[in-house]
DNA sequence: GTCTATATTTGGATAGAC
DNA sequence: GTCTATCCAAATATAGAC
């Protein structure tokens, strides 16, 4: 399973190495510290993690991480690409086959899960709470196609108020800020997700969301 | 300017002193320094306060401030309850005399423009981002009359939904994270906040949210 | 590839002189 | 009431031995 992870992207941005056991065993390495890493942040914080502890973890000293990532900000880099890119597969996974409709209500809950699910991740992904970090463009790539799936829900949807979009992602946000700092763990506002969408629904494409309602033209 | 600020207050919690100049003379140094805390985070981020600056910043040495305050996180919290009291003052400034109606969306309107306007100190009152601190129960205490000012305001918009509270507090919430995240300094969620307040009467309060329908029992 | 040793910086906080 | 001097701790990062 580690060595699924990273196979043909252990380059660090240089020439894509030929498949050699050398170049998978590091990446399983790095791998490792990842892993690592997220366990350290959800035990203390996202802020609190330190190279010490996080060497301890993995069973070599803090020195011996510099073979494998450049620097402190590197890591939590690639922390953020690999929960982006794992945001956007659980998004992937659960939308595939739904009419437009039903992909957009469950974008709302899969990313309302996935944040609120856990609340380190949430501040490295959807916070900007890191003193100097900032993710890389590579990083920050699932991030721009988790836009783009909105994006194209919300038209297959026929919903093409420009305005849309910003409404959607602010509705999902708030849910998931209030859920983790006001009630973390809890249903508080976890209950309130599919009624948020379907008033989403009613304002910006009030025609098809009363089902009710029979005036289809 | 600087006297009028924590009269009579001054006391750390213990009995009130008499009206000696001694006391009102600490309180000004005490404001002053918060003044000069908030104009650090302001510049340099809110995490990155540090006591050195800080004394710097105001002609002492970083034990002096000692002082004033026996931590650094008491000057967290000052900030704290500062900040809360301005968010409440300007909240009952700007609905006095209003209906109901007008004064919910007056308040998120003030709410979202108080936030917006200085993330550093959105970050420290409204988001859970340095490590150890939490605020004492005196700082906390606007905060909860803020609760009870929007509470006041639903119940008097005849809204008694027992969820629509945490409804409105996540869409004023959301509206604020993604304009500060995304757009800072900008207007892009901002111009959504009228929507957004039409949007929640109309799923919460449908009847008088139309002006135009003529069904009023 | 991992280690020890250390440089460097920085921060909060305390003791005691003045 | 403010200072100097200092403590103590922690963290990132580098150099060079093995």
């Amino acid at each position: 399973m580690l060595e699924t992870l990273n196979i043909g992207r252990e380059s660090d941005g240089q020439a894509a190495p030929r498949i050699d056991r050398r170049g998978a065993r590091r990446a399983a390495t790095k791998a490792e510290i990842i892993d690592a890493a997220w366990a350290l942040v959800r035990e203390h914080g996202l802020g609190a993690l330190s190279l010490r502890d996080l060497g301890e973890r993995v069973g070599m000293r803090a020195p011996s991480l510099y073979q494998y990532f450049p620097s402190k900000h590197a890591i939590y880099d690639a922390m953020f690409g690999q929960g982006m890119r794992e945001a956007l597969a659980a998004v992937d996974a659960a939308i595939d086959g739904l009419d437009a409709r039903t992909a957009l209500r469950t974008q709302a809950r899969v990313i309302f899960e996935f944040a609120t699910s856990d609340p380190a991740r949430a501040q490295l992904l959807f916070q900007r709470t890191i003193p100097g970090f900032e993710p890389s463009p590579e990083s920050y790539a699932p991030a721009l196609e988790l836009s783009e799936r909105l994006q194209t829900s919300l038209l297959a949807a026929g919903i093409t108020d420009p305005d849309a979009m910003d409404l959607c992602t602010a509705l999902v946000s708030g849910l998931i800020n209030q859920q983790l700092a006001n009630d973390p763990g809890g249903e508080r506002w976890a209950r309130l997700v599919d009624r948020t969408v379907d008033m989403f629904f009613a304002s910006v494409a009030p025609a098809a969301s009363a089902p009710k309602k029979r005036s289809p033209r």
